[in-house]
RNA sequence: GACCCGUUCGUCUAGCGGUCUAGGACUCCGCCCUUUCACGGCGGCAACACGGGUUCAAGUCCCGUACGGGUCGCCA
């Protein structure tokens, strides 16, 4: 049987961690299959879809690396793509519900008049659920007075503007363009058995149907867009690499059953399955997302951290032509998590002057020590004829005996000298990567401040 | 409130009746490596929500309770 799955997002302006995930799912379990994924858009409320808020969406979905087979840029056989645009397709669907009875009007909606029976969701992750929807649906609970009302079951499908209902067309949609398998977020599964008496009353069989748990936050409540996270073009902005967040958002409900916790996209595809897909919801850890980008970070290709790097280098003034920028990257690698931080361990080497943090100064300097250290750091550094990797180590070891002191001593006067302060990269390749004039520049112009 | 779903370390999870004195990972804390910063290595703290069953045997099956989440729109 041939898989096609489908995201279909509503142009809110953001994509959403949580959507993304969505998405990711569906991509994954279609790419696994050999199918395809389709994009819709849910813009059947007209006054929050824009053009430009769907773009944010896509563009987000393109960065993540997800592709899809039909739907918006790409076309496909069973457009358009965009629900403000196939209107006479529900046209037609509605008809069909009429004719065969399933429908009346009420003052002026089209209600779907739902069946008083059992209807039973066989759902892939779930299980069974079943509900009435009459019984269930002739009382509502109002929010405010958190009382319980007489309520009408049928299901409003449109609205007396013409406007088509979520339920109605999702489901048209669903059938229309093929969809073999639906996966949503749990928050679906209540709504499932009014789409599963839609697909009877128009004859038609429904897909399978996987609801996927939630991803909650710290608080264990819904992720807001202004929980930290929560907002994919954020990761881009800070950083992060795409197969990082895939890789992140994947074990949120998902695990491959054994200990394995780093996945490449293509391992994902490879080893994506329903079955893998746990029940219970599950809080949004930012310091693990962290620690699953430092580790996709490590796995990068020179090239690939170069070019991943870029615009980070490019947004702090880095030029990245320097010939000195491939070996300032290795350097980075190991202690940034994001690449944001990147241009913060390396940018003392591409410094015109020194930035010093004050802290670390004022540690360098509280000591009666460092004076003479710097001295003689000054003057080892600068009588050396050989600046090598190899060869510095050992020059500084000399400059520590000439004063009788253990090279430790000198480490951290000469790091706070050279690269302003106690923390950044392995001192001794930045040292060799700025050149032996620059190093005494640098530790004679830190030596008026002592 | 009614209905639906869920409940293993703080968090993500493994576990599909015996191999569980419950495994891995993140975080945190030690130690080692490093005459610097990290990475890394090793170790530690830490969980089967509760109560009843079923069974020779239950984290694993059943039923309750509690707690959490979701749905109850002419939103999607």
């Amino acid at each position: 049987m041939s898989v096609r799955t489908r995201f279909a997002p509503s142009p809110t302006g953001f994509l959403h961690i949580g959507g993304a995930r969505t998405a990711l799912y569906n991509w994954l379990y279609a790419r696994h299959h050999g199918g395809e994924f389709v994009l819709r858009v849910e813009d059947t409320d007209a006054e929050r879809s824009t053009a430009e808020s769907m773009n944010v969406i896509l563009d987000g979905l393109k960065w993540l690396g997800m592709d899809w087979d039909e739907g918006p840029g790409v076309g496909g056989d069973h457009g358009p793509y965009h629900q403000s645009e196939r209107a006479d397709i529900y046209d037609r669907y509605l008809a069909k519900l009429e004719e065969a009875g399933h429908t009346y009007e009420d003052e002026g909606a089209i209600r779907f008049k739902v069946p008083d029976k059992m209807i039973t969701v066989k759902d892939t992750v779930c299980g069974d659920v079943s509900v009435n929807l009459k019984e269930q649906g002739s009382r509502r609970f109002e929010q405010e007075t958190k009382q319980e009302v007489e309520a009408n079951p049928d299901i409003v499908i449109k609205r007396p503007n013409g406007g088509y209902i979520f339920h109605f067309v999702n489901v048209v949609d669903d059938i229309e363009m093929g969809i073999t398998h639906v996966i949503r977020g749990e928050d679906h599964l209540s709504n499932t058995p009014k789409h599963l008496a839609l697909y009877e009353a128009l004859g038609v069989d429904p897909p399978i149907f996987a609801h996927i748990p939630l991803n909650l936050n710290q608080n264990g409540s819904k992720m807001s867009k202004r929980d930290e996270g929560a907002l994919i073009h954020e990761y881009q902005e800070n950083g992060f690499l795409p197969d990082a967040v895939n890789n992140y958002m994947a074990l949120l409900g998902w695990s491959g059953k054994d200990d394995q916790e780093i996945f490449s996209l293509k391992e994902l595809k490879e080893r994506f399955g329903l079955s893998g897909v746990n029940k219970s919801n599950s809080k949004f850890d930012y310091d693990k997302c962290l620690w699953v980008n430092a580790e996709h970070l490590k796995k990068l290709s020179p090239e690939a951290l170069a070019a991943a790097s870029a615009p980070f280098l490019e947004k702090a003034g880095i030029p990245s032509d320097d010939s000195r920028v491939p070996a300032a990257l290795e350097l980075a690698r190991d202690r940034a998590q994001r690449l944001i931080e990147v241009p913060e361990v390396i940018a003392t080497i591409f410094a015109d002057e020194v930035i010093y943090d004050q802290a670390s100064v004022d540690k360098v300097t509280s000591k009666d020590t460092s004076a003479q250290a710097v001295a003689a750091l000054i003057a080892g550094l600068e009588a050396a004829t050989e600046w090598t990797l190899d060869s510095i180590k050992p020059t500084i070891v000399t400059a520590a005996e000439s004063i009788e002191v253990k090279m430790g001593m000198l480490m951290l006067p000469c790091r706070v000298a050279v690269m302003g302060s106690t923390s950044g990269a392995d001192l001794i390749p930045v040292l060799e990567l700025l050149g032996q004039e620059e190093v005494v520049k640098r530790l004679k112009g830190f030596a008026e401040k002592l």
